[in-house]
DNA sequence: GCTAACTTGTGAAATCATTCACAAGCACCG
DNA sequence: CGGTGCTTGTGAATGATTTCACAAGTTAGC
């Protein structure tokens, strides 16, 4: 299968969470259009990122609501159980904890962990925060499938070495630090100052 | 002016970031290379990038350090300070109230908002949590820039309108749910469980 | 079974973003 | 003061993504 660009798979996931509502509300069918609406997107978009996979749909019918979400689902992998740790258990460790959402789509927090004395023996949403000492020697038994970093900048280069080196696949970094991992890790960031910086060039710019 | 891609604008605020390190480290002068490597982009593209906006450097030289972190902050609109306001004050919004990287961009956090009575007069940051039933009278006063949005999906949309409504008009925006503006007010969303499931999808599809 | 009204799936066209490649400018050296 | 080594700024080329436009299916009504 050729290379899907990101935009494409982020789309897909927000198709799914509106199909989702649809089907809670009792719906059948949906068309391209009806799908394009809810996410400020055009009908052919939704018909292109869907073709990148299958046809799913009946001409002069549209999609079944039921069959269309479980092939999205499948198609993110949403079909499994991930398991995630927390690493850094300050204010946004704590609030990734608790974040409903993940544990609504099947990734659920099996541990977590920082090196602040006051914070280690805490329970976060039932995880107890253990002491980073032990990361290492927790690894092999939780076998994690994504690792969630949530530390001081300067601590988050050799935290993404330690969780590379575990074996761990898949980071998402809420550090505003630049990281490097080696090729077969796949890393995401989000960077919120970021986001409000970008905020501020519209403000700025918004009569060209 | 014309338009300006959003890669661009995020590239930028990147490089402004690495500028501020180079200059702590005291250098005078960076190369387009330099900054390119960082960020794991190409010289030309840095160049390029910053070609919508003059031309900042001096051939055979490259770029003054502290004069192109200027510019930067410049043209992103960092050269004053932005007045914000939380609505939520939940988990996300009180690691947000707290989060070091806005205040060092001359964002800062003037009023949060709950509906929650145990949340409501509680101190976050040095800023006490108010009554969402205040935020239209305070608003007036206060005269925000941007909000920031970290409230359940269900109450999401409402609360959008209210900002609206008061004249605020750049949103960001932390709850999953697609939500409406009018076209003059700028809305961004950070979804986690969006940038989860994007990491789902690359842990499946990597042996394409 | 034929027509009308829809809607999909998809090549082709258009638009947008990145990379290439090189002329032109600057600093240093002998 | 001319040559050498670097580096910028930018049109042109390439590559990627989105939009267009339409043939081909499907259903429903009569």
């Amino acid at each position: 299968m050729k290379h899907i660009a990101e935009s494409t798979v982020r789309r897909l996931s927000r198709y799914l969470r509106f199909l989702e509502d649809f089907e809670a509300q009792g719906h059948q069918t949906i068309s391209s259009g009806e799908l394009a609406a809810q996410g400020a997107t055009t009908s052919a978009q939704v018909r292109k990122d869907l073709s990148f996979f299958g046809s799913f749909g009946k001409r002069g019918l549209g999609y079944s609501v039921s069959e269309l979400s479980g092939r999205i689902r499948e198609i993110l992998g949403l079909g499994r159980q991930w398991n995630v740790v927390i690493v850094g258990a300050g204010k946004i460790g704590a609030a990734l904890a608790t974040y409903r959402g993940f544990h609504e789509r099947g990734f659920r927090v099996v541990a977590a962990y920082d090196v602040d004395p006051n914070r280690i023996g805490r329970s976060l949403n039932g995880v107890t925060v253990r002491d980073q000492k032990d990361f290492e020697a927790d690894m092999p038994l939780l076998k994690p499938d994504i690792a969630l970093l949530a530390v001081p900048d300067s601590a988050a280069q050799g935290l993404v070495d330690r969780i590379v080196k575990s074996g761990v696949l898949a980071i998402l970094n809420f550090a505003p630090a630049p990281l490097q991992v080696p090729d077969h890790v796949t890393l995401r960031s989000v960077n919120m100052a970021l986001e409000l910086e970008i905020l501020s060039y519209e403000l700025v710019n918004r009569n060209r």
